[in-house]
RNA sequence: GCCCUCGUAGUUCAAUGGAUAGAAUAGGAGUUUCCUAAACUCUAGAUCCAAGUUCGAUUCUUGGCGAGGGCACCA
């Protein structure tokens, strides 16, 4: 909590033991910013006080605001309300805030990270198609956490986990063996995991086909599907993969190799890369020492068939296999090596999983393993569980062609900005055709990334693509709209002059209510940072960002920055909004949304 | 069957146990000689139901009802 607010709560404990003589911890006095319905700037709630039994909450609220005022002399006046202590601070309180603070780098981050090491594992794609809106979602959350982490003191590992093998990329090996007569991207002209991912499609269309007479039969669905020659030849693939057959495996580097370039190209347009990437194909085959440490303390048993497993029924979970009769690994036998090597390598603090709500179950298991393992890192693991992204005809199925592909969401929205900007010529005809198309991407980004990233990341959201792309209300392009505005004023001002603005001379004797609100939003910055930060939510920054455009753009309309009456207030003015400019930079920054100079 | 999420204006989202539940959008009415109208102002509209805890409950507890996800020697 701020120094403020430290300030004044303890004042008031003190106080209250000096007046009542109880000891009175100041967390026991919680303060909040006043509602505008009433006077002040910030409420102290003192109903939580009426159980010491001191009097009434209003004769409790009296005393505490008189001796408040008696003894910080920023404050200059109370009402009481039943039980809320209504605070106003002065107006020299707000104007020194905001010049100190306006320009100030460090006001922008924290520490209380202290320089702990946070490991943060997103995105992890399939490497057999494309990435679609769900990863989307995934990414935003990832990306922007860990810049959050970043500027509140840790020192933030990002990590990718490719799921490079197996099944899943053995059927677009298979249809493109069959059906791709040795097509490449450059030959068909589209991206590699664009066209990985369409023989994946095509092996579906094969196996349907394949096992419609089958299931015709009157045999169930799974078993008709491993019945069928293709899925035979899958298996066969994948087998031969493993025992490293050349020729597969070169195959599979190619394909793999095609969805690599590609992915990247999606990162680096998005502006996110990572630190280390960890591959399914080269951790598939341990997690044999993890096991045999288990075994060893104890915690795993051992069947007759050589399969290992875990009981974990008395933590209100079931038994989980974690290595086959037949030696081979799990999934979850993967991710104890991999946590085991992101210890090795990094000696985390915290390790955070940004996986989708549906393995809640898995990270649940995962954990509580590494705990009964006694890992080092074992109470500093969470996973980051996320709500599904459904459109409005229902969930994305890739069978039902109702796959949103990131690469087409993101085309898409460009060419909405741009369209919407066009409307607008007149402000941006000055720019070059460069800048302009640096514009439509940075807004169509803004667009797609503010949409994921304001909700709430646990509750499932709703894309609807209509609303997705609108770029007013509380929108992405809205946030930067009023950025740019603000730009427009810096500009403006830049050609005529403003003095320094003087803390010394005197502005009116008060600020307006919309510079008042503006500072005092402001001013909770940092502690919106924290709180994004310590409950892994960035969607808390996003909603602020938007209140910040949305209080800038109410001062905007109501109070003339370059033509106020006094030239100290035009001072003060540029300032303020110079700062509210630089916050929504920098909250958008951690989302990794950019902002235009002019738009 | 068991476990986990979530139910807030027509719709999409907010609200550390605090005051008269906020926004956006869709609807209605306005604002442009003046720093960017992608803006601003006004208007109408909501806590699934029932008990309980509390000075105070959208928030916590229990029970309903409704939606989603999960409980593999799959990933």
């Amino acid at each position: 909590m701020s120094h403020l607010f430290q300030e004044i709560q303890t004042t008031a404990s003190a106080i209250a033991k000096e007046v009542f003589g109880v000891d009175i911890d100041p967390s026991e006095l919680p303060l909040q910013e006043t509602r505008k319905e009433f006077d002040g700037d910030f409420t102290m709630v003192v109903f939580p006080l009426t159980k010491h039994k001191l009097g009434s909450p209003q004769q409790i609220a009296e005393t505490l605001g008189i001796g408040l005022i008696d003894r910080l002399s920023y404050l200059t006046a109370f009402n009481v309300i039943k039980g809320f202590l209504n605070l106003s601070l002065s107006a020299e309180y707000w104007v020194n805030f905001v010049a100190d603070q306006a320009q100030s780098e460090a006001f922008l981050s924290l520490d209380h990270g202290q320089g702990q090491t946070v490991v943060v594992e997103y995105c992890s794609p399939n490497t057999n198609k494309p990435l679609h809106l769900g990863h989307l979602r995934n990414i935003i959350l990832g990306y922007s956490l860990t810049e959050i982490l970043r500027a509140s003191g840790y020192h933030v590992v990002p990590t990718c986990l490719f799921n490079d093998r197996g099944t899943n990329i053995s059927k677009s090996m298979v249809a493109w063996l069959a059906v791709g007569k040795e097509e490449t991207p450059a030959d068909r002209g589209v991206k590699g995991d664009k066209l990985v991912g369409d023989y994946y499609v095509a092996f579906n269309d094969m196996l349907k086909e394949q096992a419609a007479p089958l299931l015709a039969q009157g045999i169930d669905k799974r078993e008709a599907d491993n019945q069928t020659a293709v899925m035979q030849a899958v298996h066969d693939m994948t087998v031969k993969w493993e025992q490293g057959d050349p020729e597969v495996v070169s195959l599979w580097k190619k394909m793999n190799g095609w969805f690599y370039e590609a992915v990247q190209d999606t990162f680096s347009r998005m502006g996110i890369s990572f630190e280390k990437f960890y591959y399914e194909s080269e951790v598939y085959l341990k997690g044999k020492e993890a096991v045999a440490e288990g075994l060893e303390k104890g915690v795993f048993t051992q069947a007759a068939d050589g399969s290992v497993e875990i009981d974990l029924t008395e933590d209100k979970l079931d038994k989980k296999t974690l290595l086959r009769g037949n030696g081979t690994s799990l999934y979850i036998t993967q991710d104890l090596a991999i946590a085991a090597d992101k210890y090795a390598e990094f000696e985390m603090d915290k390790s955070i999983y940004v996986v989708g709500n549906e393995q809640e179950y898995h990270f649940q298991v995962l954990f509580k393993i590494l705990e009964k393992l006694e890992k080092p890192f074992a109470n500093g693991l969470y996973h980051l569980s996320y709500g599904m992204v459904e459109l409005p005809t229902g969930k994305m199925k890739s069978r039902e062609g109702t796959i949103v592909e990131a690469d087409d969401l993101l085309d898409e929205m460009r060419s909405q900005a741009k369209e919407e900007t066009s409307q607008n010529l007149a402000k941006v005809q000055e720019m070059s055709t460069e800048e302009l198309e640096l514009l439509y991407e940075t807004l169509g980004q803004g667009a797609l990334k503010y949409y994921l990233v304001k909700v709430d990341p646990r509750k499932k959201m709703l894309f609807d693509p209509k609303e997705s792309i609108e770029l007013k209300g509380n929108t992405g392009p809205f946030i930067q709209y009023s950025y740019a505005r603000i730009q427009a004023v810096k500009r403006k001002a830049a050609t005529m002059t403003i003095p320094a603005f003087h803390a010394a001379l005197a502005l009116e004797d008060h600020l307006m209510e919309e510079e008042k609100t503006l500072s005092r939003l402001l001013f909770r910055y940092p502690a919106v940072l924290k709180e994004a930060g310590d409950s892994y939510n960035p969607a808390l920054l996003a909603n602020y960002a938007y209140e910040v455009a949305k209080e800038f753009n109410r001062f905007y309309q109501q109070a003339t920055i370059l033509k106020a009456d006094a030239p100290n207030t035009s001072a003060f003015r540029l300032m303020l909004a110079d700062f509210a400019g630089r916050i929504i930079e920098q909250s958008l920054r951690l989302l990794g949304i950019g902002v235009p100079s002019r738009m």
